[in-house]
DNA sequence: GACTTTATTGTCAACTCGCTACTAATTAGG
DNA sequence: CCTAATTAGTAGCGAGTTGACAATAAAGTC
């Protein structure tokens, strides 16, 4: 009679280090972690509740955002696995550390939580929340940037973003060392006009 | 000691049935099916593998597309949902039938289901495999009309559609009894020219 | 002060998209 | 036949979007 392990609940906890992208990850002797933050998932417990208790406990507070990835294998294990998000900044809780994600993601499990990061960008704040309550205009698009593993052009992203009243400007500038100070704005989205867009096919195959 | 179930493997199939979006129930003497077809997902399975043999077994034959939903709470049990497609004109297997999808779609399940095949449509050829082989223009808009759940313009749908070189013209026509015999098509997608485009904002808050 | 660096704004040409209007090919009904 | 109705497909305009480039602004470095 081979034991049936139930299902893992495990949190891909992402923020920003050093204006990089970083998963939390435990601190082992080795240098490469093994297994996610998570928890058994007892039988009659929803998953969206079992990972908020498993965030608050870890984190001590919750999360800036979260969303369920999806239910992947790892190992022996099958893990319903979310991806979660502190502001940047934030420090690693004990017996964790932040890693470095690099570019084009890492594992399999971080492949597939960035790219769900990736696919809400423009539906719900993800990078907002990945920095703090005020930012520069370069941080945010240095943020999209990370996210969509592409360069963007300047011009073109403040223009648009303006234009969608998502921001508004604060009365503080930040120096940065060289150059000339950035403005500081803060997330503040207006009422969305529901401009629908065209279809896209260009991405079939 | 409470007993502890596994999780199941879900599956929620579509179709068209008279040019409307169907999903495949389990037929019940009562008019609402209580279940999706599913199998209890045993210790070290895959879930991918386990949908995969569900699928197989249950439409003797494999899906056209399928897609892993998310895990899903449904009364007590933990689902773990795809969604899969089966061409127009298939045939419910021995004991189900396709249940119409009211706008809006139905129970939050098929919601799920069905935001998950809109969110992949310019990505994935969604709607090519919820056609058959070949098809008209009007059949391939309309299932686009179906899943965003609002109206596209005709003109502007054919000019983008053929822009983007996903479709080729056969040298058939079909006469749908009134009005013009309309071109059929096939999917026949180019290389993708990697026209990455603007970010947007009008949709965040 | 001259130069470098970063932030921010302006402008323009090309492209996209929704819209209206038109043409084309078929059936239905006199 | 002849006309109306119906569905398929095309042409072109105007508004809006976007990428590229240029210009200006404000800081630091030497």
């Amino acid at each position: 009679m081979v034991a049936r392990p139930a299902p893992q609940v495990a949190l891909v906890c992402f923020s920003l280090v050093d204006g990089g992208l970083a998963v939390l990850m435990p601190a082992t002797a080795s240098s490469r972690a093994t297994s996610w933050p998570h928890v058994q998932l007892q039988a009659g417990e929803a998953p969206d509740v079992v990972i908020d208790a498993l965030a608050r406990k870890l984190l001590e507070r919750s999360p800036a955002w979260r969303g369920q990835v999806g239910a992947l294998v790892e190992g022996a294990h099958l893990n319903i696995t979310y991806a979660a998000i502190l502001p940047a900044g934030s420090t690693a809780p004990r017996g964790h550390a932040w890693q470095t994600v690099p570019r084009g993601g890492g594992s399999a499990t971080v492949r597939a939580a960035v790219s769900h990061l990736r696919d809400r960008l423009d539906r719900e704040p993800v990078a907002f929340r990945l920095l703090g309550p005020t930012f520069t205009l370069s941080d945010l698009q240095s943020v999209y940037e990370i996210l969509l593993e592409r360069r963007l052009h300047k011009a073109s992203f403040r223009r648009t973003l303006l234009a969608a009243h998502v921001v508004e400007p604060t009365d503080a500038w930040r120096s940065e060392g060289r150059g000339r100070p950035a403005q500081l704005f803060r997330f503040s989205p207006r009422r969305r006009r529901g401009v629908q867009r065209a279809v896209r096919f260009e991405l079939l195959g």
